[in-house]
DNA sequence: TCTCGGGAAATGTGATCACATTCTGCTGGA
DNA sequence: TCCAGCAGAATGTGATCACATTTCCCGAGA
């Protein structure tokens, strides 16, 4: 086995993406919150070349509401599909791990500090049981429990605010870093993660809008810092095969 | 007819998405092509249904092919989807109108000035051109060309950068003005509009990333308090009808 | 050992059909 | 004049099939 780390394994290998809750409305739908939450909590490494068929027999549902959820996901930036209108979980590069990193900077605080009002007693109280709930997947150790509960809790309190704007936007921008930061995270440990959430809720229970913009921010920072740190060559997006070129 | 303005005529209506260009690929990519260019240069209204069938007769293809460009298009924010699974042009309101404003004074400053560096002169010709097609079609009063000129400029500086991570996000904020500023352009006409980008022209001959920001920003500043003076009342959201809230 | 074909398998695309749900418009009654 | 109710039309969803293209796999040849 010579292949070299996130190359795509063969095309047609079944894609895991079982996930527990959404059980409910239309089967395209159910599809792409499986996908989707397959994705941000990295369990589909970059690469990974994702079929119709394959996905559909792996969630046991006929073509048809996978061809939507995958149009969908790859509108959000979360599949890539290429010339050769094949579709995979599109790699990372130093460029396009910047500009995902500036977006985030520029668009979460911006959505933190408009859902800031919007955050009433229940809502804290969700915070909290998620924070909780990320102190015990450091704990264990356990990556895939972290990244979703982090997820989780950034959302909760961007979708405070009922516009639909930014949390679109920023949305997407999780998508496509979820399986990067998994397999960062893969080398990495939970060891080297720290639960910097702390200084978010204080800002919240205080009203603070700008406190809550730098603890974002600082969050933000905090996880690019890591990957600056730990994985100083990232692979170069030159030598892709010609296959792989974006449609 | 007492029908209020912007409230959708009743369901079935043909929705005409003619567009020259765009006749390779995949269907359902000629399809998303066209449907997106309709958007953004408002030929649908807000509040317009849009429905498989309909759209797909009205541009000679099966509903399969729509149906895919039609679930690209919503995840993109351009269109919306109700509880009841229809499809509609979303309304404006002050919120969303607010935040999309914003997230292009974020975003569309930064991606210019990460794109300064890549353009070269073939690029700046042309950025020439459809600033002079955008002059013609001010004086010959003739909103829709101006829409799709003014699309086209911006869109020219920032895809110069290779990078697939900011454009797209901007490209779903203009996906969700174009139909508004239609109804906007509609009710002034061209007389107010003003070309501005001259400004970001010289910026960018002087390789000026700062000039070049705020030129952008002041193109984006500019359209806004076109609305703001000349749209007051914008309509509420929180009439609308049951079934049509967000899925 | 490596390279080049060639047949088989797999892929995305598009069309068509069936079905449950929803909307529309008319009719009846008060 | 208004409103409830019903029948017919229209809608989105999902399944299945056919087809062109691409990819994979294995063996022949140097």
């Amino acid at each position: 086995m010579k292949r070299a780390v996130d190359q795509p394994p063969p095309l047609g290998t079944t894609v895991t993406v079982d996930d527990e809750n959404a059980v409910d409305g239309p089967l395209h739908d159910q599809v792409y919150r499986r996908l989707r939450h397959a994705l941000v909590t990295g369990r589909i490494v970059p690469g990974r070349a994702v079929t119709l068929r394959g996905l559909a027999q792996s969630l046991g549902v006929s073509p048809m509401p996978v061809r939507e959820a995958i149009r969908r996901v790859s509108a959000e930036g979360g599949l890539e599909v290429g010339a050769n209108r094949r579709v995979w979980v599109p790699a990372m590069d130093g460029e396009r791990f910047d500009e995902l990193i500036r977006a985030r900077i520029l668009l979460e605080p911006e959505a933190a500090v408009r859902a800031l009002p919007h955050i009433d007693r229940e809502r804290l109280e969700r915070l909290r049981d998620i924070d909780d709930s990320i102190d015990v997947a450091l704990e264990r150790g356990d990556v895939e429990a972290y990244m979703a509960g982090n997820h989780r809790f950034h959302f909760e309190i961007y979708a405070a605010n009922p516009s639909r704007v930014l949390v679109p936007l920023i949305e997407s921008l999780w998508l496509q870093f979820g399986p990067f930061m998994r397999s960062v995270y893969g080398r990495l440990g939970t060891v080297a993660l720290v639960d910097h959430h702390v200084d978010a809720l204080d800002a919240i229970i205080a009203h603070d809008a700008d406190a809550l913009a730098r603890a974002i921010r600082a969050d933000i920072m905090e996880g690019m810092e890591l990957i600056a740190t730990s994985v100083l060559t990232v692979p170069a997006a030159a030598d892709l095969p010609e296959d792989r070129r974006r449609a």
